[in-house]
DNA sequence: GTGACGCCCGAACGAGCGTTCGACAATTGT
DNA sequence: ACAATTGTCGAACGCTCGTTCGGGCGTCAC
């Protein structure tokens, strides 16, 4: 029941704590709210979906919104932060019991994609949204997309090691493949496209590691091999 | 002098033609407001960013900024508009007289990271603000955007042939270049980190190339080579 | 000199924003 | 049955926004 994430610092709940068994109809207003705004804010943006749009497609009084969150920023705080920690609890839990580096990546890439394509408008905003919030709340949420980036970091490199790869930067090699998984929304559709996510997340895995362990096409550049 | 781009809808200029030789503190004020207008809304986002702000920053009074443009969107089309033309004729003029798609797409690559180099705050509003675009003035910058990628989307086409390599999907390849490109406002700072624009380019372009042709990890899936 | 015109800004307008307040209804504990 | 708590909302407050208005200033043409 009360089973939510390994340290919750301040606010991975509403307001104060009400989720007591019964009276289910708070949840489900408070999950409407939270819907409402996430489709708004994906589509207009966080500062120019008002307050009253997001009270009325979640067939509230704007009042009312106050009783469920403190705040405007409060709101776009616990979308983030339920997308966030999924993300990265989730890679956590399915990897877990892993040995091999590439099957790792592969899971966290293709993990990754599907949780897009279940959740496109709430990973829309970890990518686009993010700076929308200030202070504690953001250092809170950018520690979650660092420790993401940090789990991500590590598999790269047992990989490198594990297979003896040469690569110049892996830094930079990890960058991209979050920008290919941060940019998804700017041009991916699961619902239209005709490639499914487990399709995509095997095409965004071949691309990696093909560019990190480089081409044949360019192998003259670094004199023959042996 | 007046050497603009080929083909200009309506807009290229502001407002109506003012430069006429002599007077050039109009162009400088012009210039000034579009410098502030560019670094505070890559700051704060296109909605956040007042009027009164970018006045302030650029040193005229709100009222005169529409003596120079004709709007807050218009003015954001002002700089988009340059950044987007930039590239595209850019890309356009380099890769003119060249023969190898290898190197075309190399320096489709180096020129795109140069272009950010020179123009962070443009190049991330390119990245992050076209949607704050309507109408007719969205679908121009549209237009554009879609004749950079299918530019270079043809240098792929023609790298794949002439090389005959075996690739899945051409077009989710080139959507990760262009992810990689895109997202570069969101790390890279050129004046702070140890990596040249040059070094950037250069390793982005052996990723792409790695993603493209495959990799020899990932060979043992595929059968073994005849 | 004088009228026209480009340039500039203080002041204000109307609209929309996030948020708060106070009263009213519904539900709960005893 | 009744007091306390929780949920709800219309109305309003204070503020900021993009934009406009009207007039003042300087510079040209004649």
């Amino acid at each position: 029941m009360g089973k939510t994430f390994p340290e919750q610092p301040f606010a991975s709940r509403t307001k104060d704590d009400r989720s007591t068994a019964h009276n289910s109809s708070y949840n489900e207003r408070n999950d409407a709210i939270l819907k409402a705004a996430t489709m708004l804010i994906a589509r207009d943006g966080y500062e120019k979906a008002s307050m009253r749009a997001v009270a009325a497609e979640a067939g509230v009084s704007p009042a009312s919104m106050y009783h469920y969150f403190d705040g405007k920023e409060a709101m776009l705080f616990t979308i983030l932060f339920r997308a966030f920690s999924g993300l990265e609890s989730n890679l956590r839990m399915k990897t877990h019991l892993m040995k091999d580096p590439l099957e790792k990546i592969r899971i966290m890439i293709a993990e990754h994609v599907m949780f897009f394509a279940n959740d496109m408008a709430g990973l829309q905003l970890c990518s686009h949204e993010l700076d929308s919030m200030t202070g504690k709340a953001y250092e809170e949420l950018h520690k979650i997309r660092r420790s993401y980036y940090h789990h991500t970091r590590e598999i790269v490199n047992d990989l490198i090691a594990k297979y003896d790869l040469k690569v110049n930067d892996p830094h930079v090699a990890t960058m991209s493949l979050f920008s290919s998984l941060n940019w998804l929304y700017r041009w991916y559709d699961p619902h239209t496209s005709n490639r499914s996510p487990a399709v995509l997340g095997k095409l965004f895995f071949e691309q990696f590691i093909g560019g990190l362990s480089g081409s044949k096409l360019l192998q003259q550049d670094n004199g023959e091999e042996t």
